[in-house]
DNA sequence: CGCCTCTTTGAACATGGTCAAATAACGTGG
DNA sequence: CCACGTTATTTGACCATGTTCAAAGAGGCG
């Protein structure tokens, strides 16, 4: 009965605490219209007004910036779960480009079905919300990794960052998750050059902090890869909220 | 009538171009505490859950991050018109701390208070949310700023970005602005030392596209610093938007 | 005046970028 | 399954940008 699709969002709603089998119901009877998106392909861009609202349901996307001098830094990685652009709604258009990683399969949700959710379900919005405020957090975390930690250091704390973003979302093992992208695709997130992504990343293996081979990362020892580079999943937020439970 | 402290917040929030005259009435009507805070305090601390929320009605604060290190890298200026932590009531705890960076006059608002708006007022509500949107874009430009920009173009694009957001709430002349921080401040802004700070700033001296003497920038050449460091505040959404205009 | 903080300067050093080339891996068509 | 072209990874050498440490001026404020 209803959608399963959508279990990769409530899933990762679930994580807010906000939202009751009810709203389960609810969201699993949202009708769904998905496509399947090649790798590198743009799903929305900067300036556009998208009629839309987009939802990662498989696959890598991430948000970009194309600069004056061709470089396209990325700043955000999209999986599934996650909205690409529920704000466009209240901020009328995109500061920013979004693109596909990987193939992506991608479900399409009308604004008025946004619309009606922030009507009629306060809990759901909540959770909404709470979406955007986790990906408010994870960038605050991204410029404080870009302006204080050594590239080691740096790459570190995202590969725990991705490990614990994919758990939430059941593709990750306690160990491993898969990491399809290129050496220059990581340089753009980090800020780093191609050149300097591999040798940083031929330290951390060196340490035997992580592996990645064959577009999988291996994390041999989360412990020892966390406190390597101080990594506290606080700004996450996913341990229980102790007040606020979600009214009965 | 009413209240008069609250204007600042109907400035900022009226270039969302949502809200009605009726709305400013709410607004004005709405009970404030306000207290007045020291240079360097604490309003908030990573981890607390404050019982209200605080509205900055004077001076400049900063988000920031405690490290390991001792630095205290900022993630985001705070100016008048700007709330500290209204995601508090949606994540239950803070992800990084807040501090005055001048002395500040400040209102608290009960938690009910806000509560009661997004129940009852969708217009405002939606203006709150477009705040704590244009606050992403920001952080969104500063990863940017840090990651692919020069130091000099970093720092004048932050003073662009400045005088903008400055002008939105009356605090900027169309060439100057008063800017309180010192060099220290500055480069934990950019992620960059004090001393390189310094050097930067008299580069960007050297080329005349700032001044910056006794807490005062003076930007002779408006566009000519935009042009610099190709400054498009685009991010800030503050263009008016051509569809979804506010209802009758 | 004297103290403290902030700004400024210099010199040595470290980190990461750029350029260029070699090697490896991948995908496609034969 | 292999040969080929393409893209991704790896390596080396040199260069640019920004850091660190130390110390000297400038300002502000009691």
């Amino acid at each position: 009965m209803g959608n399963v699709v959508i279990d990769v969002l409530i899933r990762k709603l679930s994580h807010s605490s906000f939202l009751t089998e009810a709203d389960h119901a609810t969201l699993r009877q949202i009708p769904l219209r998905t496509r399947s998106v090649a790798a590198n392909q743009d799903l929305i861009q900067e300036g556009d007004r998208p009629e839309n609202v987009i939802l990662i349901l498989s696959g890598l996307a991430c948000r970009y910036k194309l600069l004056e001098t061709g470089n396209r830094p990325i700043v955000a990685l999209l999986m599934p779960g996650d909205f690409c652009d529920l704000h466009v709604a209240i901020l009328g258009s995109m500061d920013h480009s979004i693109s596909t990683l990987t193939q992506c399969v991608v479900a399409e949700l009308p604004h008025e079905v946004i619309d009606d959710l922030t009507e009629h379900h306060p809990r759901i919005t909540r959770a909404l919300w709470w979406a955007t405020l986790f990906d408010e957090g994870i960038l605050r975390e991204w410029l404080v990794s870009m302006g204080q930690r050594s590239a080691q250091r740096q790459m570190a704390h995202l590969f725990c960052e991705l490990h614990t973003r994919f758990l939430l979302v059941d593709l990750a093992t306690p160990n491993a998750f898969n990491f399809p992208l290129t050496q220059r695709e990581l340089g753009d997130i980090l800020g780093m050059s191609g050149v300097h992504v591999n040798r940083t990343l031929q330290e951390l293996r060196a340490y035997n902090l992580v592996s990645l081979k064959g577009k999988r990362l291996e994390i041999p020892d989360v412990k020892a890869l966390w406190s390597y580079c101080n990594f506290d999943p606080n700004y996450l937020h996913l341990v229980p909220r102790v007040d606020r439970a979600p009214p009965p």
